[in-house]
DNA sequence: CAAGATTCCTGGTGGC
DNA sequence: TGCCACCAGGAATCTT
């Protein structure tokens, strides 16, 4: 489901239902995989550790404790949510049941999320964290940088900011809507987009992902940040899921392709 | 080695 | 209306 904004989102949210910083009295497992095998033994170590922050690097959530952390991905349909008593739903796979007397829900109908302990000293070399590129709002990602990280690349550019060793955060909506902000076509070749454009295109996706962020992400199907509230980017989308509608600067219909497996959306006048 | 294809899983929806 | 094929915001693991 969620992307940079998306999990910028769940991660503010989170932050201030733990502001009193809760120990973890139970974590109830419902099932024992999500997209792989949950490490349970591991994790239930972290009962009655003492949680200090949450943190997100890429699309991963990093929950911090006293005894070690907790590293979350919501693939594309996970969300966290605070789970009254009987607020139990069909797909609920965690409860984190916390001293405070909350109890924090994770929802995965399609399972593709991640939940697994996580070296804090060594975060560095976690698996999942090693390969990625750079937080897209953080000055180390500038046209210089992706410039050198393009040149010679034969893939689309589309594909190649969504490429999460490139740049993280990036998904399918965003690639789309930054790279119409840019009007760069979303299947040039990657080495072959200008310096200017380069430029515009790192612009763009900072100021998309941060236009997103100040909306509350952006809820297609049942995105909702921790506290159950829409987040309402999906209002400003200039392109994406509006194959055959007119564009929002020249009126000239939308097309829609498929790209690297993925729907993609652009307008054939704006984007060269 | 890079790039493309496939895979995991369930639910919503568009088309017939 | 009912059914069903198809598609979905991600990313790891294959095959080419």
């Amino acid at each position: 489901m969620p992307e940079l904004p998306e999990v910028e989102i769940v991660k503010r949210g989170l932050s201030e239902i733990l502001v009193d910083q809760p120990k973890i009295v139970r974590i109830e497992f419902m099932r024992k995989d999500l997209r792989d095998p949950m490490p349970m033994a591991r994790l239930k170590k972290l009962e009655g550790a003492q949680i200090l922050t949450v943190h997100r690097r890429a699309k991963y959530l990093i929950i911090e404790t006293d005894r070690g952390g907790i590293l979350s991905h919501l693939g594309m349909t996970g969300t966290w949510r605070v789970a009254g008593k009987g607020e139990e739903r069909d797909h609920d796979h965690i409860y984190l049941h916390l001293s405070n007397g909350l109890r924090l829900a994770y929802r995965d109908p399609r399972r593709f999320g991640i939940f697994e302990d996580i070296d804090l000293e060594h975060q560095e070399k976690n698996k999942r964290l090693s390969a990625l590129g750079p937080e897209p709002l953080d000055d180390d990602f500038n046209a210089g940088y992706l410039k050198n990280k393009l040149s010679e690349k034969q893939t689309s550019i589309k594909v190649a900011i969504m490429n999460q060793e490139v740049v993280v955060g990036v998904g399918n909506i965003y690639a789309s809507e930054a790279l119409f902000r840019s009007g760069i076509r979303p299947d040039k070749k990657a080495g072959r987009v200008s310096k200017t454009q380069v430029q515009l295109l790192v612009q763009e996706i900072k100021r998309v992902l941060t236009l997103a962020i100040e909306a509350g992400g952006s809820s297609i199907s049942d995105f909702k940040n921790s506290s159950g509230q829409s987040g309402y980017f999906q209002n400003n989308f200039q392109v994406y899921d509006r194959k055959g509608e007119p564009c929002v600067v020249c009126a000239t219909p939308i097309r829609s392709s498929v790209l690297g497996g993925r729907s993609t959306f652009w307008c054939r006048k704006c984007q060269s």
